[in-house]
DNA sequence: AGCACGCCGACT
DNA sequence: GTCGGCGTGCTC
């Protein structure tokens, strides 16, 4: 009898002790283990016993799976990625493990076969519908019931019955292993310009050269994209799986078909919005070797590669590598941080790269290949600037206008040419806000410090950060008054409604998260565009992913001011980033772009820094002002927030730990201080910043702070390394 | 995270 | 007297 200390996908810190008559397990095998009432999967973590412990009280391992075990570099993997992020092990094993049903090899698949012979069908009752399922089986098939509804067209109402009266037998098998190893095809030849040719060159050196981070730092529209696909190639042709990290939303069907057009197969696909089964399957293929190729969000990070050969991380300036919840980590350094525990490269593709990039780059850590041109005759877009101030919407009959003249005209330009505009604003719905004309009432949501916007298309009040939705009424709550509320500033669906009324004939579509939810409809309104069957798109932010339009010539940005103003360290770095992409949409083709700015403050430097197509201006701001703050990544930040649904609770908390802040020459910390969000999600919250010298262990320190303070059940302590939200 | 245990207020 | 609110602590 050997004892075993688990580690089980759950928010502990520590292992639990198990048995088993099996004294040879090792570290990172995956076991099933019964924990409280529940199952679970588990992990071998450390051999013998852990706890001082009743032996009575620790059970046996239930299973041991006939899975590849978890390799030390995955182990390696789990507990920096915990420790870096102050994470619980288990939590961070759970995003490896995945949906819980994953690993759990008994899949059952119930089966549908004939129990009586088509012979002996006399005195028996037949109706068509049964014929078919008869005809079907004759032959001693075995059928799950979604084929047989497929293959004859029977309801399923029909097969119960047939079960029912003794003429089907059902039975459960546990499912095969059919999935192969994917062929990747090499024959199709890359076409690349010549400055493309030496990048990708320079990109496949790396591929079994051990540890390499790059940058492959490309304008919009250069073909970064298939830059990086000669270095996937490369490690495919040596066997080596591959890793694309893409942001969450630009996974389209565009990108997928530039990928199969060059490799001839449809990689593994990993995001929030895949199946369970396909997820569980997927998962097998990957720790199997199996699948050779996969692309996902930042949680195909945490797959257990058996031999992964390259990491690529697109749009790698994209927030969404930011996890937020449960455990805060971002994606792009844990994929720079798995690529070096892998001996592997890991490419970083952007056209916008966040400072933290840039700057490992002039400290010589990181490589940088650049493209600095338009694929084909493509050049960048001229942007201009409109102020608002001067060139002021001028009012319709349908009510106030968000476009000013200068836009409009360009508009109008464009369709008379049959080119395609977009205009781009990053707010969903129809108004960010209802205020009541007679007694000033404004719409909040419940939960939240927010305001509710309005969702016309829904007829719903929606909060954008809980997710509270109600529908919206005629009367103003307050002070009763019948046609008080009004609409405040414009969402997408308010540009829309302008759009409909100013250019009545133009084919428009709106691309918003919350309208199109699904990616089929994404992917649809994408293509429509793609084959010119729209002339407006009007959409949030969505648009700025690597999309490629080339009939798209104009892009009008409502607000370029939204974010300018932001109090966030990266509000100003995320502006610069989202108006330079959104930029990047127009004239791909051979036609010129054209970028309008809508703005009241003109003379604003970032603005200015987008027109010129400067990208190194704007990066001497933000480094020096940064510089200036100590702020990352000239220093470390952490945040912290103190949440409870006790106000008092989480102020008693995050008071005590403002009494013992570790403040030293190279530690300083700031508040607590109501959050922005002081109310979220029906909890009240308050937050804490620690910024450190670049120096300081900063996990270290604020281990011990937060050790220093009791802990109470009702209050949590969230920790946010590095944060990207201030919120 | 679940889930049970347990200690107080409301109500048949 | 019981039903049920959720605060506290445990799960090997």
């Amino acid at each position: 009898m050997a004892y075993y200390g688990i580690l089980l996908p759950l928010a502990f810190n520590d292992v639990f002790d198990y048995q088993s008559d099996n004294e040879t397990l090792c570290c990172g095998q995956l076991v099933v283990v019964s924990f409280g009432r529940e199952e679970l999967v588990g992990v071998v973590w450390k051999i013998g016993k852990s706890a001082d412990l009743d032996i009575k009280k620790i059970k046996p391992i239930k299973q041991i799976l006939s899975l590849p075990k978890l390799s030390q570099i995955m182990i390696t993997f789990i507990q920096k990625t915990a420790e870096y992020n102050l994470a619980p092990l288990g939590l961070v094993l759970k995003m490896v493990l995945g949906q819980k049903t994953n690993q759990l090899p008994k899949q059952k698949v119930t089966l549908y076969g004939l129990q009586i012979k088509n012979e002996n069908l006399q005195g028996i009752r037949i109706t068509t519908a049964r014929k078919a399922v008869f005809d079907l089986m004759q032959d001693g098939k075995e059928l799950e019931k979604e084929e047989i509804i497929r293959e004859t067209g029977v309801s399923s109402h029909i097969i119960s019955a047939m079960i029912k009266s003794g003429f089907l037998y059902k039975k459960d098998v546990l499912v095969n292993e059919t999935c192969t190893v994917q062929h990747i095809n090499f024959s199709q030849p890359a076409c690349l310009t010549e400055e493309q040719q030496k990048a990708a060159d320079r990109l496949i050196c790396k591929v079994n050269h051990g540890f390499s981070a790059t940058l492959l730092d490309g304008v919009t529209g250069s073909g970064k994209t298939e830059v990086y696909f000669e270095a996937i190639a490369a490690a495919l042709l040596s066997q080596k799986q591959v890793l694309v990290l893409v942001p969450e939303i630009s996974l389209t069907s565009q990108w997928l078909k530039r990928f199969e057009l060059r490799f001839g197969v449809t990689p593994y696909i990993w995001h929030s919005e895949v199946g369970i089964k396909d997820k569980a399957q997927t998962w097998k293929a990957v720790a199997l070797n199996r699948a050779k190729v996969i692309v996902g969000a930042r949680s195909a990070l945490f797959l257990p590669f058996s031999d992964l050969g390259i990491i690529v991380v697109d749009e790698s300036h994209d927030h969404s590598f930011k996890q937020e919840s449960l455990v805060t980590y971002q994606g792009r350094d844990m994929a720079v941080l798995r690529a070096h525990l892998e001996k592997i490269p890991v490419v970083l593709s952007s056209a916008t790269p966040d400072l933290e990039t840039i700057i490992n780059i002039e400290e010589g850590k990181y490589d940088c290949v650049k493209l600095t041109k338009r694929y084909a005759k493509a050049v960048l877009p001229e942007i201009k600037i409109i102020d608002l101030k001067k060139d002021k919407p001028v009012k319709g009959e349908w009510g106030i206008s968000f476009m000013a003249p200068t836009l409009i005209n360009a508009i109008n330009h464009n369709l008379d040419r049959h080119e395609q505009s977009m205009l781009f604003l990053n707010r969903r719905g129809y108004a960010p806000l209802l205020i009541c004309r007679d007694c000033g009432h404004r719409m909040q949501c419940p939960h939240c410090t927010a305001w509710l916007a309005e969702h016309r298309l829904s007829g719903e009040l929606i909060c954008h950060h809980c997710g509270f939705r109600m529908y919206t009424p005629s009367n103003c709550p307050q002070c009763g008054s019948r046609d008080g509320l009004t609409a405040c500033g414009p969402g997408v669906e308010r540009i829309a409604e302008e759009v409909k009324y100013r250019f009545p004939h133009a084919r428009t579509a709106i691309l918003s998260s919350d309208i199109t939810t699904n990616y089929h409809e994404i992917s649809e309104i994408i293509h429509k565009t793609a084959a010119k069957e729209i002339d407006i798109l009007i959409g949030t932010q969505i648009l700025a992913k690597g999309h490629n339009f080339p009939d798209l010539t104009l892009v009008g940005v409502i607000d370029a001011d939204l974010g300018l103003m932001g109090t966030d360290l990266r509000s100003s770095e995320q502006t610069f980033q989202l108006l330079t992409q959104v930029s990047g949409r127009a004239g791909r083709g051979d036609k010129k772009g054209m970028v309008y700015l809508q703005t009241l403050y003109p003379d604003n430097l970032v603005l200015q820094a987008v027109l010129e197509h400067n990208r190194q201006k704007f990066i001497d701001l933000e480094k020096n002002s940064r510089k200036l703050l100590k702020m990352p990544p000239f220093g470390k930040l952490a945040a912290l927030i103190v949440s409870s649904t006790n106000c008092k609770a989480a102020e008693t908390t995050a008071y005590a730990l403002g009494r013992c802040a570790p403040n030293t020459q190279f530690i300083e910390t700031l508040g607590p201080a109501p959050a922005p969000m002081a109310l979220l999600r029906g909890r009240y919250r308050f937050r804490l910043l620690l910024k450190t010298a670049k120096t300081i262990n900063i996990q270290d320190i604020l281990k011990k702070w937060i050790a220093m303070v009791p802990s109470k059940g009702n209050v949590r302590i969230d920790i946010d390394i590095n944060p990207y939200s201030f919120m």
